[in-house]
DNA sequence: TCAAAAGTGTTCGTATTACACCCATGA
DNA sequence: TCATGGGTGTAATACGAACACTTTTGA
């Protein structure tokens, strides 16, 4: 390598993950309880140090798979936080990621191992450095993505009720949708497909499963530009 | 500082500056006669590292203020970039900033004596490393925020007709709109406010001016998320 | 007089919203 | 039987898209 930039500084880069998880009708998050200093035994964002022949995305994905054991994660960036002092231990510029993962599907006793626990995002703990900032611009871009486009196979098990898609996104808006309202829409995407199977877990008379349709994209809360 | 991560690599990091502006009818940004290895007389997004009392925030402010002499800026991250070989000469990781400036208003002799020029958007030339996609995912952004609010008081002149302001959106999603529609629409906003002047340059009849109303920050094509 | 933009108005179809209402069933 | 969610229907409204039409005026 040359040495042409060497009048400038070099610092230590991370990435930082956002893991959203969704379960009994709680939109969660995967944190950690760290193990190490600075900040030992608070709680922060699963991350760590991208290597020499990594991107910040391939470090990402290393980072997830170590600690849920899946691969094929839905993973966007969300930006990156370079504020001199926001680690307390070095200069550290961190390029932040959330992820989207089906909590029924992870390897839990891997999370347990690394001290991982997930936490409602209605009750979050108290978090290190930024990490807090870092959660909300990761909340404001997943919920962007919800409005793109009909956001719950990441999020849900292969088959669920509409009960449970619409409570998936009541947790990512924080708000109520009407029930006739939210089914018309949703099924007028034409992506999903009903199941001949019910669930009466959760109702009296039993709501049908759903699935996803495989490969059908129709992204449903359209958003093309026509003014 | 301490020395905990000091088994970890530290990196370059730079910030790349994508700067819309807008003349003629035509989105423009620009770019930089690179007169420096690697890729010495290439052209180059405007950029700089990051240095170690500043954010990458500061270090884009200040990288737009040398290039331009302006302060107050609309300046908003992109995303990093951080592929292991970007860059041909060492490991840089950039942070991508976009911006938007009113080519009227900055100060186009520094602009000149910095070996800076203004492109259109239709015909750029070949960017070096990942520059080309920097400004792609910077016209994305750009476009929605042009969708969430009224975008202008950042690129048009104080005050400006509204077949500039179409002319501007046109050039932002490169489509046409239709006048009237657009006209009822943008008015509809409540954020502008017709002044008792009128241009005669650009038709016959002559257009009445519009200024932004301000503190006016309603935003015009509406989001707000309603399943 | 005519081209080009300014500015206004109308029509039509669809999406959104706020509901009302009946169904099914286990506790 | 009744509370709870499942599922369907409707009416009022808002909005987008397409487009017709009049006005103004310099070349």
């Amino acid at each position: 390598m040359g040495d042409k930039y060497n009048r400038h500084s070099k610092y230590f880069v991370a990435v930082d993950c956002v893991i959203f998880g969704y379960e009994d009708g709680d939109l969660k998050l995967l944190l950690y309880h760290r193990g190490f200093e600075p900040a030992k035994g608070k709680w922060s964002l699963m991350g760590g140090f991208v290597g020499e022949e990594e991107s910040s995305d391939t470090a990402a994905r290393r980072i997830l798979h170590n600690i849920t054991g899946l691969d094929d994660i839905f993973l966007e960036q969300v930006q990156a936080f370079s504020e001199p002092k926001r680690d307390s231990e070095d200069r550290v510029v961190s390029i932040t990621y959330y992820a989207l993962i089906r909590i029924d599907q992870h390897n839990s006793d891997k999370v347990r191992e690394n001290g991982a626990h997930w936490w409602s995002m209605k009750s979050l703990p108290h978090l290190v450095f930024d990490h807090q900032e870092m959660v909300m611009k990761a909340l404001e871009k997943l919920q962007v993505k919800a409005e793109m486009e009909l956001v719950g196979s990441e999020l849900l098990p292969d088959k669920f009720t509409l009960l449970q898609l619409r409570r998936l996104y009541e947790a990512i808006f924080q708000i109520e949708l009407d029930t006739g309202n939210f089914r018309k829409k949703v099924l007028s995407l034409k992506v999903l497909q009903r199941l001949d199977e019910k669930n009466t877990t959760e109702s009296r008379r039993g709501a049908y499963y759903f699935k996803f349709i495989e490969g059908a994209k129709a992204r449903p809360f359209d958003r093309i530009v026509k003014i």
